[in-house]
DNA sequence: TTTTGATGGATTGTATCCAATCTTAGTTTT
DNA sequence: AAAACTAAGATTGGATACAATCCATCAAAA
């Protein structure tokens, strides 16, 4: 049963909107996005269209020139490793600044998310997975006071589909043992670790996508 | 001689001229920046400011809140560790990766530069220094493939005031000795000498400016 | 006294219209 | 035939007008 979510500005909508098609294909990569084409297909005015084109420039999904407008980035082998190589820098970085001001409340909270993961593949249910999997990121997280890298880090997950590595065969069960291996790093206190560990994780699933590309 | 850039697009100009007031502390950290206010102020629409404010948040220097409007970001120390932190690994992994793609042309246009900025020294012309500097970092980075974080690297440099370090006493000939060093390791052929040398380059220049700031 | 609720002003969000710019196809010129 | 110019159509950029939302103030009720 899919909730609609209700967002608080047409703008926000829109965007959603355009990246779930661009992530499905339904725009495909180096296709000219124009404006008034999107305003009639979606039912609004140029307006929100052009604010979200520039959310998703940012997002890195398209590009805008001046006066020419705006154009779906393609997503090559290359950039890929490009990445996962700075999300596995990033997000390490992140979580070792964190980790000495995670409560224990937070860290049951994480002990929670493996479990439900657990069972999430258990049930073969791959959307709740990908939701568990990506809060148990986020929550990782929480504890740093760095906020680019934090901004970067999110980012990077809107602006690649969080589905995709989850298509790997079998990755969902590696995946979560190395979350069991973080959650233990985290009881021994040792955030440098829980930096390698991260960046370890993140590099796996980057190369096992590369590799499943080819 | 100041000659004025002509931007394609007002939005652009408008960009530019917040950034500027930003900079200069004209706008203060936590103000909000009302767009009817800078329109009048500016002599333009409201539609230019919006897109410019999207584009200075995009650069970390404005907070945009649905139904609320843009606000200042404040620039912390801490703030400032983590820029320097994060652009020294940044444009390290870049220079190692542009490297083998110099040509020998731009070798010898970044021997210029280093010259150039010998001479900006010896005027005590901060400005150019800066611009020079600039366009050696750039130019250095020409090589590398990777766009996601060519494009953090430029974002990064316009996000903040590219002058500040140049304040710092000293710091021109400190920072054009490392670039002469730079060099070197480019004769040399080595990407990860490179890399460390660009590496420590700017997290020296933080260090000092999170020195100064005290 | 504190909290709740309404009301008006301020500000942002969206739609529509016009102007500026680019693109393309056709025509002319060399 | 190839290159350069021109004009019309398409598309984006910017201005103005209106609608939706927020916020502070004050009044009314608990």
């Amino acid at each position: 049963m899919k909730q609609s979510i209700d967002f608080t500005t047409l703008q926000e909508k829109v965007t959603a909107t355009i990246r779930e098609a661009i992530f499905t294909q339904t725009f495909k990569p180096g296709e000219r996005l124009i404006q008034d084409e999107l305003a009639a297909k979606l039912g609004v005015s140029r307006m929100p269209i052009r604010e979200a084109l520039r959310c998703l420039e940012r997002e890195g999904l398209v590009e805008v020139l001046p006066h020419k407008g705006a154009q779906v980035i393609g997503i090559s082998k290359e950039d890929i490793e490009e990445l996962y190589y700075l999300r596995s820098f990033l997000e390490g970085v992140t979580v070792q600044k964190s980790m000495n001001f995670l409560t224990s409340g937070d860290r049951e909270e994480l002990q929670h998310l493996v479990e439900k993961m657990d069972q999430d593949i258990r049930n073969n249910n791959l959307d709740l997975f990908v939701t568990h999997n990506q809060e148990f990121h986020t929550l990782l997280q929480k504890g740093c006071n760095w906020k680019k890298v934090k901004m970067l880090n999110k980012q990077f997950i809107e602006g690649y589909p969080a589905h995709v590595p989850s298509l790997i065969p079998h990755s969902m069960q590696v995946s979560n043992e190395e979350h069991k291996a973080m959650l233990e790093a985290l009881d021994q206190k040792d955030p440098v670790k829980l930096r390698q560990l991260v960046e370890h994780h993140i590099m796996r699933a980057g190369e096992k996508l590369t590799q499943l590309i080819e």
